[in-house]
Parts: structure tokens; sequence; C-alpha cells
DNA sequence: ATGAAAGCGCTAACAA
DNA sequence: TTGTTAGCGCTTTCAT
């Protein structure tokens, strides 16, 4: 292993003098010096040592990635398949900037926050994790945190999401357009970002016309034995109750359009079905799936971006993003 | 920030003793001591550096993951669902050993050989190379190393990774005995774990009694929009051909699924089409696809095992392991 | 423009 | 069973 010590009794300098070139004190090093340690640092493989780097102060430039698992179940990894596009996009933006991502899935917000003071992050981003719990990151830890798709009741945590109810509301929008008056959404929750979306349908439908729309808010089980055995059990009558059913998430709409196709409702015939996310399997599912856009690639690279304006000391970073969505039209809504 | 040397005071005893108590070196400790700072310890919350302990040369508890990147492509991080709950379930395996996971997904072997040497890790586990990359990575770092799903020549690298012939193997056995004859494997390269699957195919085909059987190796393009074209010209005399058609991913067979639909082709009653994997997609979508299952969880698990057999100085670390497969019968086959 | 020196928190070899 | 001590490689302050 080479030291900066050995670079420096090769060129005849000092260490002092190595450090300021490898950190870009340029005003401190004549031209020379410079030139002649830059190149023996490349010649002789210099490789810093992350773990005197820590210990000496500089700042460890290690970012947290902390992901909320969710009780010992695996169905919500699987569901959530943009996960795995967020954690290699954010990993590549965390790098871009010569920093390190340390990945951690944690049950307990405490476990995360002993995680990021063991290895005395410079940043925390964390990421599936409910109002309460990241409030309790933010407050017990005092290193720049910016949360993903978190809902707060005040807008003085950073966090980036989406404009989830402007998405709930488009999509509604669309549906009422296209002559869908009976409309259910379908989701396995009413809080945060669930929540957001179905205020979004409630808007849609009391800024329209026609007064003769009806609309509910239908919470199936989060856990697929339980979610089979609804569906067993009011599937079948869905259609002639709604002429559209809106899931707060490609995922379950999918998994309805493959249900359905089992009972013999067709889509979009006899019942007009809506997801959200646009992920890749709402191009591949029969029919495609009309949907929510969102760009998640996007959302890691801003919320890096905001991270770093954290811990650069920018004064004035904006506390909640949300980044917009699209429409998606495609097979699974017709026109009535 | 509490250190070692605040709790050594607080007790009256010496730093090197909490350093015990906290290595669990109980036999150099005394029982009342031992309680003594273990309470200590919790009640004033301390919680070690990590630079300080990679400094010091205790081991720096860091587990490099690389995962290749696949040049600037994002359509194969959505294809591979799985490297979402690998890499949960690599973290969970590695943190419940009291390490850490360092996630970086990587362009060139020499990058990931440059990032383990900045942190000095402990062990690598690297996943989505190639051969010759994987060789690379392993000769030119001096830590143990494990892959994931790469083929060696020689069996001297720790790999762990499927029965990928066996799962070729009896699913083709498998469509051969449901009356299939004319068989076509599709899959996007020949090399590494397609070859060894196409192998199977093969294996069972020449082990087969009744020797008028056809099959066909079809490579398709992996990039989307190349393969969209491709399967414009070629998918709809596809059902003339062949009587079944074995994918090597399920990604693939989904997709096939709804191309076909989109042209007309009933499968399984035109075509059987069969995958590989069983990830989730292959039980939503419909029919529902007849796959070959593997054990992803296990597979980490595993991986992790090994390289810490390799990390504690086990002799006799087997090189290639092979997880069992399973064939998976669903509704994408039918009796012919 | 360059260098000397102190110290970050911890571990481990050695002493007591 | 417990303590003393010498670094690990780097950054940073203060001299020069």
């Amino acid at each position: 292993m080479i030291r900066i010590k050995d670079i420096a009794e090769k060129a005849g300098v000092s260490p002092t003098t190595v450090s300021n070139v490898i950190h870009g004190n340029r005003k401190k090093v004549s031209k020379e010096t410079v030139e002649k340690i830059e190149k023996l640092l490349k010649d002789m493989d210099y490789i810093p040592s992350m773990g005197a780097r820590m210990l000496a102060g500089g700042g460890t430039r290690v970012i947290g990635v902390l992901v909320a698992e969710p009780d010992g179940e695996k169905h919500h990894a699987e569901g959530h398949s943009f996960a795995n596009i967020l954690i290699r996009s954010l990993e590549l933006e965390i790098y871009r900037r010569n920093y390190y991502m340390l990945l951690h899935f944690t049950a307990t917000p405490e476990e995360g926050i002993q995680f990021a003071a063991t290895w005395n992050v410079e940043g925390l981003i964390i990421l599936g994790f409910g109002t309460a719990d990241s409030i309790r990151l933010q407050s017990s830890s005092h290193v720049p945190i910016v949360s993903i798709d978190v809902y707060y009741d005040d807008e003085r945590m950073a966090n980036v999401g989406l404009d989830d109810r402007n998405g709930g509301r488009i999509m509604t929008e669309y549906l009422l357009e296209t002559g869908h008056r009976r409309i259910a959404f379908v989701s396995d929750n009413d809080i945060g970002v669930d929540h957001e979306r179905w205020r979004g349908v409630c808007e849609a439908c009391e800024a329209y016309s026609d007064k003769k729309v009806h609309i509910r808010h239908i919470i199936i089980p989060e856990e697929r034995r339980s979610r089979t055995e609804y569906y067993e059990k009011y599937l079948e009558g869905v259609s002639g109750e709604y002429d559209a059913l809106f899931f707060a998430s490609d995922y379950y709409a999918v998994e309805a359009l493959a249900l359905l196709a089992d009972i013999g409702v067709r889509v979009p015939e006899d019942l007009s079905v809506a997801g959200f996310d646009d992920t890749e399997s709402a191009r591949i599912c029969r029919p495609t799936l009309t949907t929510v856009h969102q760009d998640v690639e996007e959302k890691a690279e801003h919320a890096v971006k905001k991270l770093f304006e954290f811990i650069e000391g920018e004064r004035k970073v904006s506390m909640t993003d949300r980044l917009p969505v699209t429409l998606v039209l495609r097979g699974s809504v017709k026109n009535r």
C-alpha cells in the first residue's frame, strides 16, 4: 500500500504538500510541484485510505441510504420494482460526486440512526418510511437528510416526491372525459402518497361539470394472500358496479388485469383499468396499461442534488419538491 | 461523541479493558468488569468510530458489492427484477454478521478494484460480470471474492450460481413429455448462464427416445428497440414453425406472451411458452407462465455465507456451487 | 511555497 | 485481570 508519506519521500517534499495537491489546494503549491506530485500519484498508484481520512476529520465521504424494511415481509420488495432503479440511480449520482453509498435496510428508525452515527455519514437519504418514522429520523440525527416520497404536515423537512395529487387528478379527469362515471380508486392504505392521489381523484370529480359521478376509495389488503381472498369475494361484481378502476400502483393494476381476465371481465370493454407509476410491466401486460408516469431516475438525481446542497451549506434549499407526472394513454381505458 | 476513553474513565478502567469487553474477549476481563462496562456502554450510548477501527487495523467490516453496469443502458436494470431482491438479501445477510455493505455499480473492473482498495474491503461480492472481467477482478484483488452467476473454464474461482444446465434440461424434458417436438430456446446471448441452459436443452433432446425432435437456439437482440423490430419480422411465423418457445428468462417470456397475443397467436393452444427464473411477473401474466424456479434469497444467503468462510480463513471452501432449480407448471404450456 | 508536528479513536503487543 | 504505549494514514494548524 502506497501512503502519502511514500509519495512525499519519493518527491522530496513533505506529506502536507502531497495532501494539498490531492485536495486541489493549488494556491499553496507551485505549479511544478503540483505536476510532479500528480504524476507520482498516478505512477505509484496511490489509493487513499478512507479509514485515515475519516479519522483525521476530513469528512467521511459516505452517504447513507436507509430503506425501510417492511417487517419481515418480502412481497413489498417484489412489488416496488422501481426501488431497483432508484437505488442504482442514487449510487450513480453519489459516486459522480466522489462519495460512497452505504446501503442499509432497516426495520426501525433507531437502528438507522445508529447505523448513520457509526459511519459518521455526511448525509442520509431515506425511503419507504412513514411520516412518524421520518420525523424521528430527522430529529435524532444532525446530518442533512432528504427523504423520498414522504408527506409531512408541515413543510420543514427536506423531501422529494411526486405531484401525487395532480397525478390522481389528471387521471381522473381523463376518465371523466372519456365517459366514466362510476370510478373506484384502489390502494392498500389511505396515508401519504396514496392519500394524496385519492385527494386528486376527489378534486377532479368536484370540479367536474356533470355531477352524476360516483367515486369510492377501496382499500385492499397489502399482503398478497389476503388480497387474493379479497378479490375472490368482490371482484366478480365489480364490473357491474364501476366503469373504471384506478389503482394506486401499476403493480396492483397489472395483478387485477390478470384476475379480471380469469373471471371473464374484459378490459377495457367491460371495465376500464388505470395504474400509477408507469413501470415496465405497464408496457408488457395486455391490454397495455393506461397509467400515470413518473421518472424514477429524475427522482434519484433530484434527491442527491438536494442532499448535496444541504451538505455544502446552501441556505435556501427548498423543502418539499414535487416532481411532475404525466398521463400515459394505452389500451386499458376506453371511451364510454 | 462518546469514545472508549470516556467509558474507561467513567468506569475507572483502561481503554484496553473497554475494548476487550466490546469485542467479547471475555477471558481477559472479570465478570463484574464486563457487566459494569456493558451497562455503561449502553447508558452512555457508545457508538464506535468506523474510521478509527479501520485505521487501527481491526478490519474494516466492509463488504463491497460490485454490480456490473451494462454500458449506460438502463433496460437491463428493469429487466432483472430480482437484482432488487438479491441486493436486499445480501445486505440483510451481511448486516446480520455485523458487517456493512458498500454498494457500487461499476462500468469497468478496474474501477471496481480501486473502489475495493480505497475502502480496504474485507470481501467482495460481484455480480453481472462476464467471465473475463470476473477473472480480472479476482486476480487483481487479494481480498476474498465470491461471484454470482459466472461460468469459469476452470473451477478455481469461488462462485455461486444455479444448476442452469439442469434447468434447461428439466424444462425441455417436460416439453418433450408433453408432446412438443419443435422447440426453440430463446436468449440474448450464448455465453455463461444462457449457454449452459441451452446445453441442458440439447442434452434433454439427445437423451430422448423419440429422435424426431427439432431444436434451435434463437438469439434475440438485448436492446429493446431492436428486439421489437426483430419480433415484428419473425414472430408472425413462429407458431407454424415451433410447438414451444423456451425463453432464458421470464422477462423475455412475458414480453413475448404480450406480443404473441397482439398478433393473435394463442398461448398455449397454438404455441407453448416457457420461462426461466420464476419472478413475480410469471404469476401475474396471463396465461400464467410455466417456468424454472430459482430461489434468489437463497442465492444471496449462500454467497455471503461462502464469502465469510473465506474471510474466516476456512481452507476447504467449495469453489463453484450450483443451487438447485425446480420446475413450476402453470398455464403457458399444454399437452400436445 | 513548503514543512513540522499534533492528534483523530481505536487496537494490539507487551508489561505489570 | 488490567494498564501502558505505540502506532494506523491522514488532515490541519502553525511555523518557516
